[in-house]
DNA sequence: TGAAATCTGTAACATATGTTACGGAGTGAC
DNA sequence: GTCACTCCGTAACATATGTTACAGATTTCA
C-alpha cells in the first residue's frame, strides 16, 4: 500500500508532530496527493514560479537558492527528507518561489494542492498550529541566514560555521563534511575566496589543515 | 471607550481583513491587551530578547534592523501602522527576537499575549487563515529583502529603489523621500558608497540629481 | 535672521572580495 | 597505470566598498 510506506516515512515530519502513526496513516488515506521523483542536480522549480501547493521531500536533499544574471550563488535554504519545502508560499498573497529549487541528490516529492491541504488543516486544530509553527520556524531560520550572509565577514562565517561543526561533533579534529565550492555557494562568495579565508585563519593559528582534515584551535567567537 | 479607539485604529490589520467594524470591537472587548508608548529615535526591544507576545503597531514607524558590533546596519524591515510586528515569532519554537526593533517615529504598540493571541486565533478559522497568512507574507518580504540586499551591487539597489519609486508615483521626477543616511542603512552600506553610487549614475546619464529632486532617465532594469 | 544641527559630495587611501589563470592533488573508470 | 574529472591553493591584478576627513549645503528652530 503506497499510503503505508509514504505514512511511516512521514513520522518525522513537523506537519504530523504529536500524531500518531495511525493517525497520519489515516489522514493520508483521505488526502490526495502525487509524487514526483527528480535526479541529482538539476533545478525542480525556479524563483518566481507559481506554487499554489504544498510541497513535501520525503527523501533525498534540496537546496534553495538566490542565483542572478551573473551566475552569483547563494544558498538560502537546505532541506532535508522528510520535511516540508517551501511551506510559506503556498498561504502568501503572491505565492511565487523565492529561490531556485534545486536537488543535491536524487529526491522524491509529494505535492498536495492548496486546497487540500486546506481540507486537511482545518480538520485538526493541531495540524493548524503545526503549520504555524513550521511556518515561523522558517522565518526565523531565513532570517538568521539573511544574518549570517549580510552581517559577517568571510572570515567569520568560516570559523563560525567550523565551529558549528565542532560543536555538533563534540570534536575539534574532523573531516570538512563540505567542499570548498560548497561552501563558496553557501558564503555567496567566490570558491578561491574561500580557499583564502582558510589560508588566513591558518596562518593566524586559529584552524590547522591538511587536505580536508581540520582542526579547530580557536575557543569561542566573540558574538 | 478605549477599545472604540483601538478597534477604528485596527480595521486596516491585515489580521482583521474580512471582519467588520463591529466583529472587531466584538473582539477586542474579550481580548485582554495593554498599549505602550515609545518616543522616536529608541529601541523597543533587542535581537535576542524573548517575545512570546504579538506586537501590533497602531500608530507611528518601525524598523526591524541588523546591528553588529562593528556598528554596520541593514535594515530588513519597516512596518508602519497599523501593523503586526514580528508576527513569525509569537508560534516559532525558539521565539526570540532576530532583529532590533528601532522607533522612527513616536509609536504606540499593543501587546497581546500568546495564550490571549491563541484564543482568539482558534474563536474563528478566518483569523487562523488570516495569521498564516500574514507570516507567510512576511516571510516572502523579508526573502525578497534578503535577495535585494545579498545579490545586488549598490547601483543596482539604488537604482530599482529609484525605480520603484517612479512606478509608485507615476513621475520620472521626484523628492528622495529618504536621506542618503536612510538609504545607507536600508541598503547596508556607509553613507559616502551611496553619495558615490548616485554620482556614478548620475554621470552615466542614468539619472539627474538637483538637491533632493531626482530625474530618472533609464526605462527598466534588466531583471 | 542667525545659529545649531543635520545632511551631503568628494577625495585619498585601506581593505575585502572578485577574476582569471595555472599547476598540482585526489579519485574513480577503464 | 593512465585518463578524465573534480577539487584545491595560490598569485597577480581589478573592482567595490569601507574609512576618515573636511567643507559646503540644507533644514530646523529659536
Amino acid at each position: 500500500m503506497e499510503e503505508h510506506r509514504v505514512a511511516s516515512e512521514l513520522g518525522q515530519l513537523a506537519l504530523f508532530q504529536g500524531f500518531s502513526a495511525r493517525e497520519i496513516e489515516g489522514m493520508l488515506t483521505r488526502l490526495r496527493f502525487i509524487i514526483k521523483g527528480y535526479k541529482r542536480g538539476g533545478v525542480v522549480m525556479s524563483r518566481g514560479d507559481e506554487c499554489p501547493f504544498l510541497m513535501i521531500l520525503l527523501e533525498g536533499t534540496l537546496s534553495g537558492e538566490f542565483v542572478n544574471e551573473d551566475g552569483k550563488v547563494v544558498e538560502v535554504d537546505r532541506i532535508e527528507a522528510p520535511g516540508e519545502v517551501a511551506p510559506g508560499i503556498i498561504f502568501a498573497s503572491d505565492p511565487r518561489l523565492p529561490v531556485d529549487l534545486v536537488t543535491i541528490e536524487d529526491v522524491r516529492i509529494m505535492f498536495v494542492q492548496k486546497d487540500e491541504l486546506l481540507r486537511l488543516l482545518v480538520s485538526d486544530h493541531r495540524l493548524v498550529l503545526n503549520f504555524l509553527r513550521i511556518v515561523s520556524d522558517k522565518l526565523m531560520k531565513i532570517t538568521s541566514r539573511f544574518y549570517n550572509v549580510s552581517m559577517k565577514e568571510l572570515e567569520e562565517k568560516v570559523m563560525a560555521y567550523l565551529l558549528e561543526i565542532r560543536e555538533r561533533l563534540g570534536a575539534s579534529k574532523f573531516e570538512l563534511p563540505h567542499t570548498k565550492e560548497e561552501l563558496a555557494k553557501r558564503f555567496g562568495v567566490t570558491r578561491p575566496s574561500v580557499s583564502r579565508a582558510f589560508s588566513m585563519l591558518a596562518k593566524r593559528g586559529m584552524i590547522e589543515q591538511r587536505g580536508k582534515i581540520i582542526t579547530v584551535n580557536y575557543l569561542r567567537l566573540k558574538s
